[in-house]
DNA sequence: CTCACTTTGTGCCTGCGTTCACAAGCGCTT
DNA sequence: AAGCGCTTGTGAACGCAGGCACAAAGTGAG
């Protein structure tokens, strides 16, 4: 399921505080779920709690990191380094996690051969070349939407068979290829979609934030 | 709903490919999803369509937009400008589509005064002051984990009603406040699961890119 | 040993979202 | 004017995920 990685992270927290045994509800509560959901997840896994006691944080880590196959490194390439392209060279949830990232990948020539998060940019007449050798099975887009299907048609065909998508496209893969989509514009959206149905207008927002203080100046005018 | 601004973009690419009219069944296509769906989320916002002819596009682009409160501009601060913040507040995806960014804020001070997409950072100690000024609903947190719940709570404090959180843990927040996440890390893992589900591990991901291609030279050592 | 307490694992029910399939409606042609 | 073909809007069935509530199982105290 998506939440198990929700839960691991809950679980790798709790461990390194140095908790040993943790309980449905504990866990739950931590990963903001109901804890009946966790329970029925968790035992989709098999029986790894104890009744009466809970559920030991350690083997439960391994038992959910063997199911998500993070027991290994995977190797990942991130085609296009912009802003963002940077930024997930540069994070390192990614590498604590079991992704190591093997090749960066650029159309822009005055990019290539630039060094970021210790990697070299390579051109994009590489990327299959480099797929191929460091046996790469995901492939992470942070190009700009124009050129986003072209870069996913040939990680397909160079053999990556998931892909996480950060341009603001829907992309068209063969059934077996997976894709996840990453578009911070549209969270934005679902968020201004839901705050207008509690104010109307970024005016009412502001009058609103006025009346939190009302003894302040007063920051926008009517 | 959530699909809303999917169904938007691909309104818009349609708009600025010239199309003026466009049927459920080619929309669906475009915004990847089933046609039914699509018709039955837009009945929700009444009957835009003309049967036996499809939507009008600039029309159902003006509904839509409507729908999601993007007919005006959504102030935003963004907090924590790491690489990911940086990525944020340089993404043209903003401004374009309803969402000013009015502030930048971080708590490291040697990034603060600094020029970051045509804006300053100011310190942390000035995000109250700055919502307030600004009549900011909308808050996006790009700062390392252990700082995102402070933050989260300062800006709920100071008035920001919706929360966009990149910070990789599960924040608290009143009922009122609206949250949603966005973990690169997870959507990683959510892909490495299927991954395993496929093939079972990285080695025989190399295997089958070097069945691919049985002639070029083996790029992994078995 | 027994009893009381805690916590897991799960059967069952409820409700929501998805999809199929079709009737209603519109325009174009004859 | 009338019929035909296309497309919308929606009723109804289906499936699945979520949550309640309880039985099963383990622990510790007396």
């Amino acid at each position: 399921m998506a939440r198990l990685p929700v839960y691991l992270r809950a679980l790798s927290a709790l461990a390194e505080s140095g908790v040993s045994t943790v309980s449905s509800e504990e866990l739950a509560v931590a990963a903001g779920v109901n804890s009946a959901k966790l329970r029925k997840d968790l035992s989709h896994l098999g029986s790894y709690g104890t009744r009466g006691v809970g559920y030991d944080v350690d083997y439960l880590v391994y038992q959910v990191s063997r199911e998500l196959g993070l027991s290994q490194d995977w190797a990942v390439v991130i085609v296009g380094l912009g802003h963002l392209g940077h930024a997930l060279a540069n994070y390192g949830g990614f590498v604590s996690r079991g992704f190591a990232i093997r090749a960066l990948v650029d159309a822009d020539a005055s990019l290539v051969g630039a060094d970021v998060a210790g990697l070299k940019v390579s051109p994009l007449s590489d990327l299959e070349r480099l797929v191929r050798q460091h046996g790469i099975a995901i492939g992470v887009i942070a190009t700009p939407a124009a050129g986003a299907q072209e870069v996913c048609d040939r990680l397909v065909a160079a053999g990556v068979s998931s892909i996480l998508n950060f341009a603001p496209t829907v992309l068209v893969v063969p059934a077996e290829v997976e894709v996840r989509k990453v578009d911070m514009s549209i969270e934005l959206q679902i968020l201004a979609f839901h705050e207008q149905r509690k104010v109307s207008s970024p005016q009412q927002v502001a009058r609103r934030l006025n009346e939190v203080l009302p003894d302040e100046r007063r920051a926008v005018s009517s």
